[in-house]
DNA sequence: GCTTGCCTCTACAGTCGCTGTAGACTGTAT
DNA sequence: ATACAGTCTACAGCGACTGTAGAGGCAAGC
């Protein structure tokens, strides 16, 4: 068990030095023993606990409910429920944004289709950017950036 | 063809107070024209201009490719093929959006559907986060914000 | 004229999830 | 001994806004 650098942390739970500092920074990853000189030193455990961060990361929940999720995987004692409700509502907001850009999709796919070349002055694309009134995209919220 | 004040243009356009000074702050709605007393003074082209602006947002496109939408809109005369380019880059990020997207569904489906209840300890939920090895989004980049 | 109450002004800090930079120190290989 | 990669802290910046503070402007009712 000996203990590894923030370096070899970064290699083996692929996320950058920078951002496991970042991390230690909003309490996401506790505070590691130091070196002598004051070097952090991280045990395999945080290999794991950075990589499951990273998963969560990849699968789009937001840094609460990481934290959240980690703070329940301390108590393996407690009913999986609040697990399955924080899932929920991850898969919930992405079918809700896979929504807003499918209709999004549609809407640029009869922009161009309409666009027949000729001069900037009577480009379809513009004119639909301009009049969107029977627009569906407009029913919804604002779009988060892509 | 009487001057309006920035709140109406608000109300008009349907584009926030501050996120109009804000447009205006990076070179997207030109400077307006100032009353005696020091207020913006817009008029009905400023609606379209800025309707235009919030109907390309809501499409998702970025504010460079906005920008260089209203470059072009000056210009009625140029090939409107430019106009094509940026509308088809768009499109092609929505659907990449969408790839990533859709395998994110499928992943929560299916981490959600193992799940029978129980306790944290053994929560599939858990363990499919934590267990990624196999997973589709883990060959995809870095997940933007949902 | 005076008050009420909303509108507008500027300037700057905060949001999220990092990334980049500067300048100094540490550890290892040759 | 030297070179070079790794690590440290602290802070600024990204995009696209949003929120705040504190001041001044404007129209309507009394």
């Amino acid at each position: 068990m000996k203990p590894m650098t923030i370096g070899r942390l970064s290699n083996s739970a692929k996320v950058k030095v920078t951002t496991i500092r970042y991390y230690e920074s909003i309490g996401l990853m506790g505070t590691p023993d130091r070196s002598a000189s004051g070097q952090r030193l991280y045990a395999s455990a945080d290999v794991e606990r950075l990589s499951f961060v990273r998963h969560a990361r990849e699968l789009g929940f937001s840094m609460d409910a990481i934290k959240d999720l980690i703070g329940l995987q301390t108590e393996p004692d407690q009913d999986c429920s609040a697990v399955d409700t924080i899932a929920q509502k991850q898969l919930a907001e992405v079918q809700k944004r896979l929504a807003q850009l499918e209709a999004l999709e549609r809407e640029l796919k009869r922009m161009i289709e309409n666009c027949r070349g000729g001069k900037v002055g009577g480009c379809q694309v513009m004119a639909a950017i301009n009049d969107h009134s029977e627009c569906e995209t407009d029913k919804h919220e604002r779009l988060k950036p892509l």
